[in-house]
DNA sequence: GATTAAATTTGTCAAGTGTCCTAATTTTGT
DNA sequence: ACAAAATTAGGACACTTGACAAATTTAATC
């Protein structure tokens, strides 16, 4: 049961790579557990996502989640991947976006991601990633990319706001946008005490960032 | 072995609250655990944290651990509570800090900010606290109590700057300043991909937040 | 329907977790 | 020196964790 939304783009809760061989019930196992293990991630956090717990949130049997994930790490890694899928493929959506102008669009990629961190998932899983990218470098050097790929829109719109910005000043400004971003997630994500400031927010960052490209 | 810092501010590892009762050898058994257990949060995360970890990392054994914190909430509220302390009482020194314009003063307090979110320690317990503050209401309301401490200073120093602004408007632009900045911590900070570009990075915040009170 | 591969169950393993308990030892104030 | 308080040491408990190795059941294909 997937909750409606009225935003012009929103992030699916995971993308899962199909598999090669296996019956029909394997693949949906499969993804049963991806679903299972995020939805213990997001409510319970990483503490909570032990293989018993995700076993019996699928209601299969510990021995068969091994079957599909023989170590703990193979799960961690093939969640990581449909998450962060699920977050790129809407970036390329935008990128592809025509016909509006650049001030527009800055404006569109950031109430996207803005109206994105306010839902429980991102709230909840990215600090938890930021928590582990900190000891696992696996982790880390995936979430890297994603915000890579989350920045690439950022860099194209600003060199079309301000042409005469070097690559470098690009670069550095589509970093710091986004971070500023994510930072609010710790405030007003979902849940938090300035979650209600967001639209107050929202306006600050449009306004902040448009002036800091010219 | 504390590294020395040029910065006219910065921020001790630990602020340990004194205790009432107790012999000089009890206090120093007391703040060597708090400062173990900072230690082995700081360099392999929450999850290594456990009792028995804490116990041997300061030589002392599992019994006598728990009777200086019979649980390990106990443990972990007490920790906060010092890592805490010690970035409050920064901020209180910036705040009394007089004879500087408004401006400088911003500026100092981001370089403040900015400056220690490039150690080690800031870098690694942030992000574990945030991950925690979603599932722990106590870690949730200790940090955001945290934050209002350091927006207090921010805030008034924007209605120096510009004393048009209702209280409201200076409450969300101290908030999205002060999100701003600790979103860096997970692209700039301590062994992070964008460590190096900081220095750039505290101009651009420089320049924006300027920009955005006025 | 038999055969083969896929999926599932059941049980076990060593290691780690937080908490509790009791006896010895050391330190302190009188 | 003495008694009380504070500290240390060591072990035990019940429980969870990730991993593994069989058996057993289910499904698709010849």
């Amino acid at each position: 049961m997937k909750q409606s939304s009225p935003a012009k783009f929103s992030v699916p809760d995971l993308l899962i790579s199909e598999r090669e061989g296996g019956y029909a019930r394997g693949r949906e196992g499969h993804e049963s557990i991806l679903r299972a293990a995020l939805h213990l991630l997001v409510e319970e956090g990483y503490r909570a996502m032990s293989m018993r717990r995700v076993a019996a949130a699928c209601d299969i049997k510990l021995g068969n989640l091994t079957y599909y994930f023989p170590t703990k790490e193979d799960l961690v890694r093939e969640l990581l991947d449909a998450v962060i899928s699920s977050y790129e493929v809407e970036f390329e959506a935008i990128i592809h976006e025509e016909d509006v102008s650049p001030e527009q669009r800055l404006e569109e990629i950031c109430t996207l991601i803005l109206e994105d961190i306010r839902t429980k998932k991102t709230t909840r899983i990215f600090p938890e990633l930021w928590a582990l990218s900190n000891h696992d470098p696996f982790v880390l050097e995936r979430i890297q990319e994603l915000y890579a790929r989350a920045r690439a829109p950022l860099n194209s719109i600003i060199a079309d706001i301000n042409p005469a910005l070097s690559v470098d000043q690009r670069e550095t400004l589509a970093l710091f946008i986004s971070a500023s971003m994510e930072g609010l997630t710790v405030f007003a994500g979902y849940d938090k005490p300035f979650e209600n400031r967001m639209p107050w927010l929202e306006r600050i960052a449009a306004k902040g960032f448009v002036q800091l490209v010219n």
